[in-house]
DNA sequence: CCGTTCATGGCACTTGGTGTCAAGACGCAT
DNA sequence: ATGCGTCTTGACACCAAGTGCCATGAACGG
């Protein structure tokens, strides 16, 4: 019960937070301004967020697991292509069906410096996950191997390719079939490993 | 005359910056105590670096600038894989080069969240550039095509990869190597545009 | 009904970063 | 040498982000 009261705080601030950003732009919001429009004090914004980056990203941080969950959930003889293409693509089709809520945000986050770097920030994290998880479908090791972090990143680089066009064409092209393309032109890269090894 | 005191300055505040972020980790040390060492007001620090992140990724913000003009330099009909690998590999190879001053910087941006966060900002807009002159060498739309934006994130990860395990290596890993290992694993997605249009 | 626990609010404080202005150094012409 | 613009700097005040600390109050269990 405590902790659905911790939900319902966090979900007010990121509400009002994403609202006032939106409207005016990262830098000419202030936190203060954020809470007062929550009802709760500066000091409870920085108990549930690290930063006034954070609010933002973390909306998009769950993507992050997203990927990973279901890159682990791939059948394990996939080509890796294949894998990953499944894996990026989940989240990026959430974000077409949910393109009211999820396109001002990332246009928010892809137009403001800080968030951006930020948000990349993150993506770092992403992208040693994914490689341990194909290190661990390839029986490689994440560390001493270059192929498992190329092809996380150049995946990576993909799913960022398509959020930028998806972005900039104001939601207008569809991120499931920019994502198709994207991995097409990147797959021969993705599979070189599974390729050398035949 | 001028210009040259201004060079002064800001060789000055870098030296001193870096000394004592590399002794004492970047969130110990304070801009006051930077400027003191470098004995400048704190004003004019930030009249010469944006922000105390800055006089960190500045110094390795040269390479982005030179990746390009070196990729710029490459004979036109060259495939884009090994236009690329010659690009990166020119100031990774100078940072093998020059390991004694390069590596504590890489290790201290890539081991501190708010640096690495700045540099891979800074980077997006490498990749934009990169991304720019592809599209031009090809004669392709830099903004209607997914492959310039691909081909120029996939070789930034090549390059962050590089330089990674250059860092987590403590400079034991040849740098040169490491980017030609990365290129053959990376090269057939990069071709791939060059590929299909054969 | 009492004590514990936990989230919150308020407050003081540090630090990064900016606007403003006055003072000094330099080049230049008279 | 004198006077005049220009450019750089330092000092000061100021704002906003973020943290440490402690008192308070509400929910929960005995």
């Amino acid at each position: 019960m405590a902790q659905r009261k911790r939900q319902l705080v966090s979900d007010e601030l990121t509400r009002s937070a994403l609202q006032l950003l939106a409207l005016r732009g990262f830098d000419a919001v202030t936190v203060d301004e954020i809470v007062n429009a929550a009802g709760v004090s500066k000091r409870t914004f920085f108990r549930y967020f690290a930063s006034k980056e954070d609010v933002v990203v973390q909306f998009l941080a769950d993507m992050g697991a997203g990927i990973h969950a279901e890159l682990a959930a791939r059948p394990a003889g996939e080509r890796p292509s294949v894998a990953l293409l499944h894996a990026v693509s989940v989240p990026l089709a959430a974000c077409g069906d949910h393109s009211e809520r999820a396109l001002p945000v990332v246009q928010l986050i892809l137009r403001t410096p800080a968030l951006l770097a930020r948000f990349l920030e993150r993506q770092e994290q992403w992208r040693n996950d994914l490689a341990a998880e194909l290190a661990h479908r390839l029986g490689l090791d994440a560390l001493a191997d270059l192929y498992p972090r190329l092809a996380a990143g150049t995946a990576l680089t993909a799913f960022n390719t398509v959020l930028q066009r998806w972005s900039e064409s104001d939601g207008a092209q569809n991120p499931a079939e920019l994502t198709d393309q994207a991995f097409t032109v990147v797959a021969p890269a993705l599979d070189a490993f599974a390729l050398d090894a035949v």
